[in-house]
DNA sequence: GTAATCTCTCTAGCGGCTAGAGCTTCAAGA
DNA sequence: TCTTGAAGCTCTAGCCGCTAGAGAGATTAC
């Protein structure tokens, strides 16, 4: 058993975040000292590990509690969790596109070479989307 | 002049969101009508659309306001705006870099074929982060 | 004149934490 | 055994950039 500035060195995650993941019910309401402090095992370091695993990933809380709930059923269809992760991937891959315009045309306008607000490809794109290339 | 809904049509912008803006300092206290309800010029509309096009390429509330201010000074060099270009264009590249990564691992575990959750790749994955192949 | 639609202010909520106040408990050394 | 300093407790509030809703008043078209 050990205390929850020890399961927060060992699994990376910061100690108000695991009372904010108690919170949430995704850590179960850990074992009390007799002074009350929180006391965790193994079990309790692997949990928080998935979640800090999922939520790298971009797993939303929500998401997560429903992974950890997939996971306590070995004997279940993994159908929902493969689910999951596409709706994640096409999300991830959403963003990926939307960011390679925003990189475009960032890059764009960074390539300004005046020297004066008067003639700056920034500010004069920011006021006038016309003037942008593609769209976002 | 025209109505806050009238503005919020032509620039493509919330009602909430304009009056946020006014609360945050990016929008001027707009004129108001006997009534009381906010009155906009085109110099109202122009401006907001500079802050709408900042946003949408991933300017903060903050650094608007900087972009604001130079952009009402056409004799200042624009060094700072264009620092503040290539810092952002630094973020969007990490941050494509980070979802490259997390769409690759995804890819990976969504690939798995197992019936159910006792093989799944996906919850296996989540529960060790060993198993990942590069880091995130 | 009346009805339908806008608009007003104010407060509270979202997600996922993070920070701080003011207290109690624990563990190691003297 | 006592002391001290670190670590833990709960509770509340704040971050960003909005968004939603209540309950009131203003405007506009017919």
């Amino acid at each position: 058993m050990f205390s929850i500035g020890e399961l927060s060195r060992r699994a990376g995650v910061k100690i108000p975040t695991i009372r904010y993941y108690e919170q949430m019910g995704l850590m179960a309401a850990a074992d009390r000292s007799e002074g009350n402090q929180r006391r965790y095992s193994k079990d309790g370091l692997k949990r928080l590990s998935f979640i800090r695993h999922s939520r790298e990933l971009g797993f939303s809380i929500d998401d997560i509690r429903g992974l950890l709930e997939l996971s306590q059923h070995p004997e279940k269809p993994c159908r929902d969790a493969h689910n999951m992760a596409a709706r994640r991937l096409d999300d991830v891959r959403a963003r990926i596109a939307k960011l390679r315009r925003l990189e475009r045309e960032l890059k764009r306008i960074s390539g300004c070479d005046a020297d004066t607000i008067a003639h700056c490809a920034v500010i004069e794109t920011l006021a006038d989307h016309g003037l942008c290339e593609g769209d976002h």
